[in-house]
DNA sequence: CCGACGTGATTGTCCGGACAATGTGACCTC
DNA sequence: GAGGTCACATTGTCCGGACAATCACGTCGG
């Protein structure tokens, strides 16, 4: 298919913006909002221009920097592109999320899905050597231990094992099968900042067949996941096993130059 | 007066910056690497606090919004958190990548192995519908095709097919089998800007295990990821398979607040 | 003794301007 | 007509300042 489309730049600003300055949102966030509904709903079109910054700026009664400061929190979220000398273009591709820290969970709702937990497991224990290690404790230490069967449309999806710091949070076996793990920690003030994981893949064991509904041998996805919050603590390390036969693991990211 | 002898925060500045103005590179960048070197190489310890941005500034001879832009760089790549009223952190957990958009050459290469490449197939063919629709290009149309093999020490750990819009760039089965298709890609002037991926697993074909060199059934890792440049247009389409048994996705990533 | 309050410190937001770097397109030359 | 040159448009970088919002901490009052 051609990749040329119909050049039409005549089509001068036919999106109004506004900003309202009683209001105590901050003007470069009502503007990028604003940008960033009209990309998503079409009146912005991909490949389109924006309009340079100044005339902008002039038009909203906004400076320079501050409608700058609107445009590049869109850059950095992947819908705009800046090029010199030519001004600033939506991006025509299907741009969705930029691969969130999102539990199952979420995933799963926003897929449509309609997730259901059934907790195994909610207890404390020792800290082993890796569980340790991946937590920045001491070995033996008390640990929070929650094992959970996550299912949708009545099919068991994954297994999730999760080791959290003794008294992070209050787990309790209610609030785990209503909703996900991460929910319950932002709700506690925790601040997730980052998480490293690795996402690899092996053969079911009969134990973990049966759990899941699988043969003996059947592959599964595993995620080790460690998740840390802004202080650099370690909030949370997962360990867990999806059937390969019903869950994959979708996501879309941004290059960083 | 009642002048506050708490004068705590003069102890923390042991690092010394300092910036070229006759040089091409922006000095909030300059200041930006210093920092990140710092960081990196525990001149700045975890936790830290950075100074203020003011005294930072005076310090430095720059102005405070140059320096907000430095720290901002380092805030997005997760290295610093900044606290109102406080004043801005190192952050004390081990950050490496936040999962860039890296082929598998150079993931290998990073980890100090040897990557390798046997290059099976290079050639063009008409593309499948499964094709044509995640390249955005007509059912039938001409693209190129490429397999290859990935080694590390002698072993294979990886079957890699791509499809690209033909004409895209010139894949010459020599460049193939020295660097990564995506080093080929930005040599030839093309931007990758995002791409869309699936992680899933699958047992290995009697094919598949010969060329891997695992058994019948054997759990692989698969991908499948379609790259796009910063025009919007798919300009890769990748499916590719790895042996679980070798090879695991490992990466960090930030949340987006 | 303990909680409310104020004060200082620091980042967050915003402004207006200046010049540099870069890509486009028209113009000019050969 | 082809190719190089130059003006123009636009974003990139940088400055100096101003005030608001938020948080830690010491002080004061109950």
């Amino acid at each position: 298919m051609g990749k040329r489309e119909t050049d039409s730049k005549g089509a001068e600003s036919p999106v109004r913006f506004s900003v309202d300055r009683s209001s105590p949102v901050p003007l470069y966030f009502q503007l990028s909002q604003q940008l960033e509904t009209a990309i998503e709903t079409g009146k912005l079109a991909p490949g389109s221009l924006l309009g340079n910054e100044i005339e902008l700026a002039g038009r909203l009664g906004l400076s320079r920097p501050t409608v700058r400061q609107a445009i590049q929190s869109l850059v950095d979220k992947g819908l705009l592109v800046r090029r010199r000398g030519i001004g600033t273009q939506v991006v025509h591709s299907q741009v969705k999320r930029p691969l969130e820290l999102s539990s199952l969970y979420d995933d799963l709702e926003a897929a449509g899905q309609k997730p259901a937990t059934r907790v195994l497991l909610n207890t404390t224990t020792e800290a082993t050597a890796e569980i340790a290690a991946a937590l920045g404790i001491a070995e033996g230490a008390e640990v929070a231990l929650v094992e959970r069967l996550r299912f949708t449309h009545g099919e068991p999806v994954a297994h999730l094992r999760n080791h959290l710091p003794a008294g992070l949070i209050d787990l309790s076996t209610e609030r785990l099968e209503e909703t996900g793990l991460y929910r319950l920690m932002r709700a506690a003030g925790i601040t997730l900042h980052s998480a490293r994981q690795a996402v690899g893949a092996r053969a079911a064991t009969v134990e973990e067949g049966e759990r899941l509904g699988e043969p003996e041998g059947a592959p599964l996805l595993t995620m080790q996941r460690t998740t840390f919050d802004d202080t650099g603590r370690a909030v949370e390390f997962g360990s867990h096993v999806y059937r390969a036969s019903r869950y994959a693991f979708e996501f879309q990211l941004l290059v960083r130059p």
